[in-house]
RNA sequence: GGGCGAUUAGCUCAGUUGGCUAGAGCGUCUCGUUUACACCGAGGAUGUCGGGGGUUCGAGUCCCUCAUCGCCCACCA
């Protein structure tokens, strides 16, 4: 660990240059391509992303951050960009000398990747039953792990300090027995149950799914009046008449006061079921009758628990009508719909139908229509666990940026059910459960047990069976950040971690999850900080898609304008929890910033090449003073900055201290009297300061620095140390206004020489059309349409002539 | 129905606890082939900070209200 090589063999289209020697030249321009792989080895070289690498002093607070586990199988896509952030903390935290971890790891994603996969399959006509269970895991196992180095590796293209050796996978043991655990200590605590309930049933992938995970559209269908003998009721769903079992009104509905215990009529069928009151059903909607179906809808199901109503199931798994009329079996819900509203309209009992816009809930993922069903699945009970959580986050234990999203994840921790944990995926981490299958009446009806021989020691071989279910992804990537440090064995210097920066959508299905989570098992929140991000979108504010086609592979935008160019488009105008809108255009003008910076570098390493070590240089000139005091400036406010999550103002005060102080002002001067010392100083620091955002071109330059043999990434964050005078450096600027005005002088009477040459030449113009338009002769016997272009001719110059004399009018003026 | 955010130059956006004579980048216009850079330099133009009201010595910033756009949550027979 005490060798360091700091050699970089870069790598050009002619030549291969050996950076340890000092090249001599650097080209004009910065092709990024030539140097950042090469600087991502050094890196990796020197163990630059170890935890302790470059760590001065060991009782500096640590710093961590969890990546959100990207999923396994898929690539770089728009929401990783804003990593970007993540990478700037990390470095900056590094080079305040903390240790310093970012650790990184892949999701399985479990509905995303079993998706993925099933289209393959389908590709070859094949569906995951084809398989079964086991093989079908087997393969995408083999599948995800094969893809997995394809987002690492962009990545770490993207220039990501985190600390590769240890990246984890949701589906690594070491985190399946933490996930396990906690599963078995939720359940001795009663906290987890299993229940027959009506759940958000995707008939296309087969599974539960919790709340979060559907999302509400609205949609045009229809709203049909069925006669219900006693009364009239509005539906959107008469396919399932055949599971109704009650029809409610309002109590307080003197329309239907005294119906409330009498019957009413199932058309088709004729069953007669019970007319109830229940405070749910509004007045305005429809009749004010309700259809009351607990097998099939939400509310219907509370309705009929709180009146101990039967419960009767029509659909099955795949959405097809059972239970029905044998006209109806085996029907698709659609399909049953159309023919029960033909039958209905043929049997007089369609009184009426009218369209109407309502929201139908969709799979997330699968963006099939959710059919509520009853089905036994795994919950969670969280209002319980909530309680801390929201404790903590009120007392700021945890600090949200920005500030709003504290009450947003706080009305939703108040408000949240039962979770539903199971999904019937195969794609994921099989709940660890095995059910009594003998009739042994002393043994339970399930137990928790990691592996199968707990289940044979307590069933016997043969009588027990495993549980298919599979965990919410949610469920396990929760418990990430500590399942991820105990694996790694960084948990007690890291845990709690500092910052967990993520997209703002997840706050509730991750976020708050993994706070409650983080309290349950460790006692302690899992961060400190939560900062949170919006969509990149283009600069329409649209989302990026490659559908859309605004899309364009980062990996492409990063060969032709560079990394770095990506990394600050990504953090400098773009503030947390907004959306950040990127284009061509703006990273192009980054590029350009590079360049600037290269230039600079450039220009300074040209005047300072005999130089072998840096020293704290000499203030001599007001000049001096003056970017002194700049570099101090900029100091101060970019740390403050960073550490207040204001990458952009960070990023914009960085920029503007190399550009326009440094670059414009201070190297311009110097062209008269340089001072070296302070010159390589000025470089010394601009490069600190901007390497957490353009990490390739900093350390490209600092690999040709004279005075310096070392890696930038764990070189130290610069402290103000130049005690500049504050008048001297007012004098520069009075300097400067003198030599703009100066400036502004020369370039007027350049302008004025300009515009009076031109004067002239509109004159002599003007003169030649007058003397052609008092030829008497031209006048008479040109073509008529000649002598009129002379005359818009002579008016066109009169005009250009008063022009160009306001103009000089306005350069004297102002003089 | 409940909540959150946005509205600032032609475009994209900054603007922290009220102190602003309102900024940046891009674009635009004028000038410039100065040996760090044309991926450049110098200079200019462009704003009743969405409308209205209020608090204050002072409001882009705080309060009320209206409008438009976007997002989240709940619900919709």
């Amino acid at each position: 660990m005490d060798v360091k090589f700091y050699g970089v063999q870069f790598i050009s289209d002619n030549a291969t240059i050996f950076i340890s020697m000092k090249s001599a030249e650097l080209p004009k321009n910065y092709n990024p391509s030539d140097y950042e792989s090469a600087i991502f080895d050094l890196w990796q070289k020197n163990s630059a992303f170890e935890p302790n690498s470059g760590v001065k002093n060991k009782n500096k607070k640590p710093f961590s951050i969890i990546m959100p586990p990207p999923n396994a199988n898929g690539s770089l896509h728009a929401g990783h960009l804003m990593y970007v952030v993540e990478d700037i903390a990390t470095r900056f935290a590094r080079m305040q000398g903390r240790p310093t971890l970012w650790l990184p790891g892949t999701d399985h994603a479990g509905i995303e990747t079993q998706f993925v996969y099933e289209q393959l399959l389908a590709k070859k006509n094949l569906t995951r039953h084809d398989l079964g269970q086991d093989k079908f895991y087997k393969e995408v196992d083999a599948f995800v792990r094969g893809q997995q180095h394809n987002i690492v590796s962009s990545f770490q293209s993207m220039g990501f300090s985190a600390d590769w050796d240890k990246l984890k996978f949701t589906l690594d043991d070491d985190i399946t027995e933490t996930v396990f655990d906690t599963f078995k200590r939720l359940h001795d605590d009663g906290l987890i149950y299993r229940g027959n309930r009506i759940v958000n049933w995707d008939p296309v992938t087969q599974s539960a799914y919790a709340d979060i995970e559907v999302t509400h559209i609205e949609r045009e269908d229809e709203l049909y009046y069925l006669d219900y003998g006693t009364l009239v009721i509005a539906t959107t769903r008469p396919e399932t008449i055949f599971a109704d079992v009650a029809i409610a009104v309002n109590p307080a509905d003197d329309r239907y006061k005294d119906l409330v215990g009498g019957l009413a009529t199932i058309p088709l069928v004729d069953r007669g079921i019970p007319v109830i009151a229940d405070d749910h059903v509004e007045f305005d909607f429809g009749t004010g009758a309700l259809k009351v179906t607990p097998g099939h809808d939400r509310n219907d199901y509370e309705i009929g628990l709180r009146h101990d109503l039967p419960q009767i199931t029509v659909i099955d798994f795949a959405g097809n009508m059972i239970n029905v009329p044998e006209d109806y079996a085996g029907l698709s819900v659609e399909e049953a719909r159309k023919k029960v509203v033909t039958a209905l309209e043929a049997a007089g009992k369609l009184i009426k139908r009218e369209p109407i816009v309502h929201s139908v809930a969709i799979q997330d993922r699968s963006k099939a229509v959710i059919e509520p069903l009853i089905t036994e699945q795994w919950f969670m009970r969280v209002t319980e666990l909530n309680k801390p959580v929201i404790e903590a986050i009120e007392r700021d234990e945890v600090k949200f940026y920005p500030k709003r999203f504290k009450k947003i994840a706080l009305e939703w921790l108040k408000n949240e059910h039962d979770w539903c944990i199971s999904r019937q995926i195969w794609w994921g981490i099989r709940i660890p459960v095995f059910y009594k299958t003998s009739t042994d009446s002393t043994k339970k009806d399930y137990i928790v047990a990691v592996d199968e021989k707990e289940a044979i020691e307590y069933y016997g071989a043969g009588n027990y069976r495993a549980e298919t279910d599979t965990f919410d992804t949610w469920f396990s990537s929760g418990q990430w950040p500590y399942a991820t440090l105990l694996a790694t064995d960084d948990f007690d210097q890291f845990y709690p971690t500092s910052t967990m920066a993520t997209a703002r959508d997840i706050l509730h299905k991750w976020v708050t999850r993994m706070i409650m989570f983080g309290i349950y098992k460790t006692g302690k929140v899992p961060f400190e900080n939560v900062y949170l991000w919006g969509m990149v979108t283009d600069e329409k504010g649209q989302k990026l898609s490659k559908s859309k086609g605004n899309y364009e592979d980062p990996m492409k935008i990063t060969a032709e304008y560079g990394t770095d160019a990506l990394r600050l488009a990504l953090s400098i105008g773009i503030t947390p929890g907004n959306d950040g809108k990127i284009s061509q255009e703006k990273i192009k003008g980054y590029r350009n910033f590079c360049n600037k910076t290269w230039n600079v570098s450039r220009y300074i390493l040209a005047n300072t090449s005999d130089m072998k070590t840096l020293k704290t240089p000499e203030l001599l000139s007001s000049a001096d003073h003056w970017m002194a005091l700049a570099l101090n400036e900029a100091i101060v406010s970019v740390t403050k900055d960073i550490e207040n999550y204001r990458y952009s103002e960070a990023g914009q005060a960085t920029y503007s201290l190399l550009w326009d102080k440094l670059a414009d002002q201070y190297i311009e001067y110097s062209k008269q009297s340089t001072n070296p010392e302070m010159l390589a100083y000025c470089l010394d620091i601009v490069l600190r300061l901007l390497h957490p955002f353009a990490p390739f071109v900093t350390e490209a330059i600092w690999q040709q620095l004279p005075w310096k043999e070392s890696i930038l990434i764990t070189e130290e964050w610069p402290n103000v140390i130049l005690k500049p005078d504050v008048a001297a450096s007012k004098n520069f600027e009075l300097e400067i206004i003198e030599v703009l005005s100066a400036r502004q002088k020369q370039q007027d009477s350049v302008q004025l020489a300009k515009l009076n040459k031109e004067i002239k030449a509109k004159k002599n113009l003007l003169l030649l059309i007058e003397a052609k338009l008092a030829n008497q002769s031209f006048v008479e016997n040109a073509p008529a349409s000649l002598v009129e272009g002379e005359r818009s001719k002579l008016k066109q110059t009169q005009n250009e002539l008063t022009d160009l004399e306001v103009a000089v009018e306005n350069i004297k003026v102002s003089e």
